[in-house]
DNA sequence: ATAAACCTTGGAGTTAACTCCAAGGTCAAT
DNA sequence: ATTGACCTTGGAGTTAACTCCAAGGTTTAT
């Protein structure tokens, strides 16, 4: 058990946000010491871990929230539930990468035609770039 | 040639945001009526376009600005400049791909936990989901 | 036993990216 | 020539996600 404090140190977070989170109902102190001091255990730490990387990846602190919401429960949720919830947020993810691949190859490109590439390209910016990877289907 | 109400509707979304964008220096209109209205051409769409994909994917407006601003343009920049900068924005962008690939899979992994799964799942969560991606290294 | 380093709550302030509003000018159609 | 749908600027308001502060209680080290 540690305080909040260290929990905030070892995943380099302010308490202040940590306190937030709370509030906000993602992470919620397992035990208060006779003082009042939240106290945190292991299992806190892996689902800030989660947080951070989830926020890192584009989900907004609600979206989190409903994705540390999805468990399979049987008491609570139906397996139609969690699936329908569960796919969707992965397609989300999906239409994300295909995009951020699109991105990639359209920099890859950028970055070839500036050293070594054949044409001119006295002008060649990220949209003309973008037009050859989607000419190139 | 065409107004801002015009190139808003085009691409869903509202004239204060046009306006906003011209404000920050993504997006201004090529020329203005005599009348003071603000005049775009199709060249506007395309950088609108990516304007709204790349916020679609995470980056922010400074970013997106400075995408835009990585052009082949031997006047102005080296080709070392361009090169490093557009480097450094794909390499953002192969880490958001893992990161989201990560996700996916242990979407993946849950969903089919869920329904069909052999293990008794009484409470699996994303959470533990996770824990078996990344312990099938 | 007292200073330094923690912690508590409640509430105010900040930043990015809009979003809305007021007061007024422009333009096409009736 | 006037109605309605556009446009202008400047500035205020909103939302998410913090971030900071004040006033005070707790723990640990000297």
């Amino acid at each position: 058990m540690f305080r909040i404090g260290q929990l905030a140190k070892q995943l380099n977070v302010s308490t202040d946000t940590l306190r937030y989170y709370e509030q906000q109902g993602l992470l919620t102190a397992c035990e208060r010491s006779t003082s009042g001091y939240r106290l945190y255990d292991k299992h806190a730490v892996d689902r800030l871990q989660f947080i951070i990387r989830a926020k890192e990846v584009g989900f907004n602190l609600k979206d989190i929230q409903e994705l540390l919401s999805i468990k399979i429960d049987k008491q609570h949720y139906s397996c139609e539930e969690v699936k329908a919830l569960t796919l969707q947020k992965r397609d989300w993810i999906r239409a994300r990468i295909a995009q951020l691949s699109i991105f990639e190859r359209s920099l890859t490109l950028l970055a070839n035609q500036c050293c070594g590439g054949s044409e001119p390209a006295d002008t060649c910016s990220i949209l003309t770039a973008l037009e050859d990877v989607d000419g190139a289907h």
